[in-house]
RNA sequence: GGCUGAGUGGCAGAGUGGCUAUGCAGCGGCCUGCAAAGCCGUGGACCUCGGUUCGAAUCCGGGCUCAGCCUCCA
């Protein structure tokens, strides 16, 4: 039975779908006004692997993740650049589906964006009026009456008055309350705009995933999830909009991720101490960054810095050394060793405990040694499969041992190519026929220092690079 | 100040009221021409002070420290 913590009410739950056999689940995206950080690289890779295993439970699942395409940081940097909004959003698009494909995380179903769900945004924003938890603010600005909303607050765990007490919210004058935020801003000359009821203008940040979400869910959906940080106010904001305009339940469970940190700090924008995804992928293998991000819990924090990648890189080799020379799964008969499949569910279905997931697969790898050792092929294989299909459920070890192994752990370093390499092994290979161990050592001993390891075993020589 | 969450071995990082996490690194052995990889074995931990308990690092309370949110942020 899966289990997942939900922050709504700050304990783990059983997963109960509102239709049998069904999954609506909704994640915030990206504003895209520059590349995708870590940061953003952990949602995407947390969220994928949480519908990868809803899937792989047999769930249909429904998954959506929507595009900030418009909104102040992203006019202010289209200004900066010379560059008409919809260009540079759209450049920073395409540069986030190259980072999601590199990282291995399969798109969502269906990825909303903001200008392209204006009507509904509208819609939305008209009822909340209508049925008073809106109002037009001076300047043709629309803002939330948060004191309408009896139950603000709830997901937070924030009082009202609490929050009044703390605010250093600049005051506003067309605001009623300094805690009411703006469905509607009105354009300044020579700013994109939409026509509305309240004049020319663009939505909110909070509106907008609330209208995507019920206009591509229905208004009652399972899963909402994103980083932390947006808990208070966004999604705050978002149950307040939805529950005020459709009068349902918003959502049943709530996933929150933790931050990406440097330091021991949160890596974001505003602190500058951010990666971006493809900066990092010059220099390591999108699968060790992968790896790194399963390999913590989703909701603690992940301190990032070279040397976890560099160690992420070698548990990944132990993995795929285990792989090597084992027929791939696709091609052979064998399925999933039912005794580690179910230690792999148990810990998945612990609010997707991902670090115990990988410490059964590395006790398959272990028990393919044994076999191995063993000359227990057939076990070997079994167990092969089984590595394989497990580690597809978290989108890793799914790619060939050898080149894995093979490629260097900082892609940028040069080192001898493949046939150079090929051609002083044959040379090795001779001296060692001859019992020629100085020059046999030699040859070793100077690609070890390219960063080559030479393995002689079953009668042949084979070679990895290692960082 | 208010509200969350966290403090585990050399490092990273799970878990648990009494039973090996796992990976990397260390140590001993096997294998090897020597190595590497692999296998076997092994050392090393639960912030602090109280309480509950036959027994707590695990539950409860106080303290200390750290991080996050309360302002845009994944």
């Amino acid at each position: 039975m899966l289990r997942i913590f939900n922050s709504l009410t700050n304990q783990k739950e059983t997963f109960q779908p509102i239709s049998p056999g069904k999954v609506g689940i909704y994640v915030c995206g990206m504003t895209v006004y520059d590349y995708c950080h870590l940061g953003h690289a952990r949602v995407l890779v947390v969220f994928d692997i949480i519908v990868r295993y809803l899937r792989s439970l047999g769930f249909d699942v429904t998954y959506i993740r929507n595009i900030t395409d418009i909104d102040d940081k992203i006019i202010n940097r289209a200004n900066e650049m010379g560059e008409d909004f919809l260009a540079l959003t759209h450049r920073f698009i395409e540069a986030m589906h190259e980072d999601e494909a590199a990282l291995g995380v399969l798109p969502p179903n269906v990825e909303p964006r903001a200008t392209q769900s204006i009507d509904k945004i509208l819609a939305m924003i008209e009822t909340l009026v209508a049925k008073g938890n809106a109002y037009p603010g001076s300047g043709g600005d629309v803002y939330y009456d948060v004191s309408s909303f009896a139950t603000y607050g709830e997901l937070s765990g924030k009082r009202i008055e609490d929050l009044r007490a703390g605010a250093r919210v600049e005051i506003n004058e067309s605001k009623a309350d300094p805690l009411d935020f703006v469905l509607w801003k009105a354009a300044k000359p020579g700013e994109p705009y939409w026509d509305s009821p309240w004049g020319p203008g663009r939505p909110g940040w909070h509106i907008e995933c609330s209208a995507m979400s019920t206009g591509c869910l229905g208004n009652h959906f399972d899963i909402h999830g994103g980083g932390m940080d947006l808990k208070f106010p966004h999604h705050e904001n978002e149950i307040a909009q939805s529950e005020a305009a459709t009068g349902e339940s918003f959502v049943n469970m709530w996933i929150h991720n933790g931050f990406v940190r440097v330091s021991d700090e949160k890596m974001s924008k505003s602190l500058g101490n951010f990666f971006t995804v493809r900066e990092v992928l010059e220099k390591y293998p999108a699968e060790a960054v992968r790896y790194l991000i399963v390999a913590s819990h989703y909701r603690s924090p992940l301190n990032y810095s070279d040397q976890q990648l560099d160690q992420a890189r070698t548990s990944l080799s132990r993995l795929y050394t285990a792989l090597r020379c084992l027929p791939d799964a696709r091609t052979t008969e064998a399925s999933i060793d039912p005794a580690y499949g179910a230690r792999f569910r148990t810990a998945m279905d612990d609010d997707f405990n991902t670090p115990e997931a990988l410490a059964v697969l590395f006790d398959i790898a272990r028990e393919i040694n044994r076999a191995r050792e063993e000359n227990d092929e057939l076990k070997a294989t079994t167990l092969g499969v089984t590595l394989r299909e497990l580690g597809q459920k978290l989108g890793l070890i799914q790619g060939d041992p050898a080149a894995f192994l093979q490629t260097a752990a900082q892609v940028s370093e040069s080192g001898p190519d493949d046939e150079t390499i090929e051609k002083l092994i044959a040379e090795r290979t001779e001296a060692r026929a001859n019992k020629d161990w100085a020059k046999a050592d030699r040859i070793r001993d100077e690609l070890k220092v390219r960063g080559i390891v030479l393995e002689d075993g079953g009668g042949k020589t084979i070679w990895r690079r290692e960082g």
